[in-house]
DNA sequence: GCCGTTTTCGGCCCGACTGTTTTCAGTCG
């Protein structure tokens, strides 16, 4: 049993009590035990079997914890098999859709018998919901778009893709007469893996001129609302953009605002609200008399409420207000912190680039090494190499570090460990690499035992230095597979083993909040693009962004230590 | 349903926008 799954029970029990218009505390609560079970790295059913307590994780009580014992032994929940009983389980999916809450979803059903998308549609497509009280014929027209717009499946965005959009809408609005500042908020800017939407702030003299530009920006499919202070786009790809102008005065409490996330705004709402304070997106006031305090930077916000400036990518609820209360917030790394990348193939098997042209813009980079890592004989479609493939690619290796000064370029492999957990090459040649990583690419499906014990097994093996890209997952399109990750850090603390943090934006394998356990276990990290281009070095950030969210430090990660002491260390 | 250096009971963040309304409910972030 997956955590993941855990969590949806709740967040189903959540919907449903949300539509039979139950207590809203009561329903928070389920929502926050399912986020908190989703950021989770050990196995909850595992905790379970071996005696844990999960109590001792916030937000989960005594209800929460029989239903979790439940779920684990059963499969089933039977609170939400009772609640079924009583609300079609169709509804829930009609939560999903743009501007349907829980009370309209209620009247639907109760009134027209809508149950499903399909049903909805066909009801707004007779001109049935006009009749219903509190709708009319333009919450018709949005609900039909908002089914066109699920029906295309259009949810979530790869961090990488709010960069690309980010980036050109920065320079697109920056040249608007006015403008002072502008700066992307939301997920985006805490560096979430995913993106639901794009939130840009601005101060500009004029609002109406930068919102007009806005609106008329190329890559415009709807403008969604347009107006002087807020404006929503659609972009042709689906995703969703909002632009809003704003105050000096109040300009750093609605970036913290805006910033979240939620749960972070939530938090820190009732710690103003046990001061005496009030923390909106206008600023900080006096509860008692509403006085305006401050609120033009985000630091005087967090100030206000006696805490030091938190990193957006801490924002989540996970213990950052605690940790800044106590001083104990992490030294977060940089990207100027890394010193190398230790993960890159080249044309010798699936790369686009040279050795050299890998290394030279390595260099450009200001890094002082790299390793090449191109894979091994099982991974056919990439061409991977044999040993003696590989031998001769080390020998071009030495032959490339001839080539180029400033920067060291290392010996590596990127080995497959094969089903039963040995390699995918003989020890003797991967003893001749300075990097040798392991990593799976087949037989995703075996069961948890067996594929814990096939990582395990190659973690001891002493050839092995780094574990890439541990869980496998490809966001938005592959679940990780089933592993018992606990055990595989625990291996790798016991064995010397680092584990990757690989930054190809459609990996962040070790995501954010596996990063930060392996950590607190003692494992060690390293930061590696997977590049198949020389351009594709460029991905590190989003490797650190990760490391962030993970609370991680550059200590924690050898790829920002000077070579001799990484070398040492792999060693 | 969860939680507690004021509390084991009584709290639990805050405001804007939209569309439908004669004063507001619902949704969203």
């Amino acid at each position: 049993m997956e955590n993941k799954s855990i969590a949806d029970i709740f967040t189903e029990i959540a919907d449903i009590l949300d539509i039979q218009g139950e207590n809203p505390f009561r329903i928070r609560s389920y929502r926050n035990a399912a986020r908190t079970i989703g950021d989770l790295t050990e196995n909850l059913e595992n905790l379970v079997k071996a005696g844990g307590n999960p109590e001792e994780i916030p937000g989960i009580g005594k209800s929460m914890h029989e239903k979790i014992v439940e779920i684990v032994k059963t499969g089933k929940c039977q609170s939400l098999e009772e609640l079924k009983k009583k609300t079609p389980p169709g509804l829930t999916e009609l939560l999903r859709l743009d501007g349907l809450g829980p009370k309209k979803v209620k009247l639907l059903y109760d009134e027209l018998g809508v149950d499903s998308v399909d049903r909805l549609e066909k009801a707004a497509q007779a001109g049935r919901l006009r009749n219903l009280a509190g709708m009319g014929e333009k919450t018709e027209e949005k609900i039909l778009k908002s089914v066109e717009q699920f029906r295309a499946g259009i949810g979530r965005f790869k961090l990488s893709i709010g960069f690309t959009y980010a980036g050109a809408l920065e320079r697109y609005l920056g040249d608007v007469p006015g403008v002072k500042r502008l700066d992307p908020a939301g997920s985006f800017r805490r560096r979430s893996e995913t993106i639901g939407d794009l939130d840009i702030l601005a101060i500009c003299a004029q609002s109406s001129k930068v919102m007009d530009r806005f609106t008329a920006y190329g890559e415009v499919k709807d403008v969604i609302a347009k107006g002087e202070t807020k404006s929503s786009i659609r972009l042709r790809n689906g995703l969703q953009v909002d632009l809003r102008v704003l105050d000096d005065e109040s300009y750093g409490a609605a970036l913290h605002y805006f910033t979240g996330s939620k749960a972070h705004n939530v938090a820190i709402r009732e710690r103003a609200k046990e001061m005496g304070l009030k923390v909106s997106e206008y600023g900080v006031f006096r509860a008692r008399d509403e006085k305006r305090l401050t609120g033009a930077s985000e630091e005087e916000v967090f100030r206000a409420v006696g805490l030091p400036f938190i990193p957006p990518e801490l924002r989540e609820d996970r213990g950052e207000i605690a940790a800044a209360e106590e001083g104990k917030l992490p030294r977060l790394i940089d990207l100027a912190d890394i010193r190398g990348d230790l993960q890159m193939h080249t044309v010798a098997t699936d790369g686009k680039n040279s050795i050299l042209e890998m290394a030279k813009k390595a260099k450009d980079l200001g890094y002082s090494y790299v390793a090449i890592t191109d894979h091994s004989q099982a991974v056919r479609v990439a061409g991977g190499l044999n040993e003696k493939a590989l031998a001769r690619h080390l020998k071009e290796i030495d032959k490339a570090n001839g080539e180029i000064s400033g920067i060291r370029i290392l010996k590596g492999v990127e080995v497959d460990i094969l089903g039963d957990g040995t390699l995918d090459l003989k020890d003797q040649i991967l003893k001749e690499c300075d990097v040798v990583l392991g990593s799976v690419h087949s037989r995703f499906n075996l069961e948890e035992a067996e594929m814990t014990k096939r990582i395990i097994r190659a973690i001891k093996n002493p050839c092995v230095h780094i574990l890439a890209h541990p869980t496998g997952r490809l966001i938005l399109e592959r679940e990780p597979y089933r592993v018992n990750l606990k055990e595989v850090m625990q291996a790798a603390v016991d064995h010397g083993v680092v584990l990757e943090i690989n930054a190809y934006p459609d990996r962040l394998d070790l995501r954010d909040a596996d990063a930060r356990m392996a950590r607190d276990m003692g494992a060690r990290l390293a930061i590696s693009t997977d590049a198949h281009s020389a351009l594709q070095l460029e991905m590190m950030k989003f490797g650190v962004f990760t490391a962030r969210r993970g609370w991680i430090e550059a200590k924690d990660v050898i790829n920002t230590y000077p070579l001799d002491q990484m070398l040492k260390f792999l060693r």
